[in-house]
DNA sequence: CGAGCGTATAACCCTAACGTTATATGCGTC
DNA sequence: GACGCATATAACGTTAGGGTTATACGCTCG
């Protein structure tokens, strides 16, 4: 869930990219993203920042390094999201003709009574 | 692509549900997402079209409706977003150790001659 | 054709996000 | 323990994004 809010971001995507690839120290992602995007390193610690906050990637210490690794449960998180849209996607009925169908019968019993107030979708 | 660049919302991850359930007058995607977030119609109309815009959803005109529908390409889309970060996760080796051992060579190399610019990740 | 509904846009405000430069912190090395 | 490298934070400016209210526009129907 929480992985999409900060994958909004190219500079993130890439960084994610980076890190599929293989565990790297800040050095290595900061001197990639800063070439590619022309940032600079501060605003590349930040997204990592970022990313780690959302539990997307890891750290660890490593002498003075930091060495940051992609979460690989990240990527089955993002499976997951997929796959609920597929299956949402697979359900679905002609449910137009339904929400049309339903809207006439409102509007059929609005003419009559009052017409209460939707707990449903519309 | 793209559509991770729109995907950070919450309210917009709602609105691609609903519609992944099957295609909606713009009046239910509203009525459902205002009382679910507590915001305005206007606010709705946005999202949607932003999502528009984005060619995640598509809208097309039946009387006086706007029915809005998921466009399924985007499942696709964003399945290849994952495949491409689940094929890097696995091809990875352990470029740790690559990156490490070459900063080490890099380190020594300095010690004897200038160390020439870097033209790939350090 | 006038009223009303459904939807979109305008104009505006506010905040959060992202960038920058400058600086702090912490480890390794001489 | 001083210096240098690796990384993170501070402080700050700017912009874009998301929200609101008010309003416009097009369709439908009495």
């Amino acid at each position: 869930m929480s992985a999409l809010d900060v994958l909004g971001d190219p500079v993130r995507r890439r960084v994610l990219e980076l890190l599929a690839a293989g565990d790297k120290p800040a050095g290595a992602v900061s001197a990639a993203v800063e070439q590619e995007f022309g940032i600079s390193q501060p605003a590349v610690a930040r997204h990592l920042r970022v990313l780690r906050e959302a539990g997307v990637v890891t750290r660890r210490s490593e002498g003075a390094r930091r060495i940051y690794g992609l979460d690989g449960a990240v990527i089955d998180e993002l499976q997951h999201v997929v796959d609920r849209y597929r299956s949402l996607w697979a359900q679905r009925l002609d449910a137009l003709d339904t929400e049309i169908a339903r809207g006439a019968r409102d509007r059929r019993a609005a003419e009559h009574k009052e017409q209460r107030d939707d707990d449903d979708l519309r």
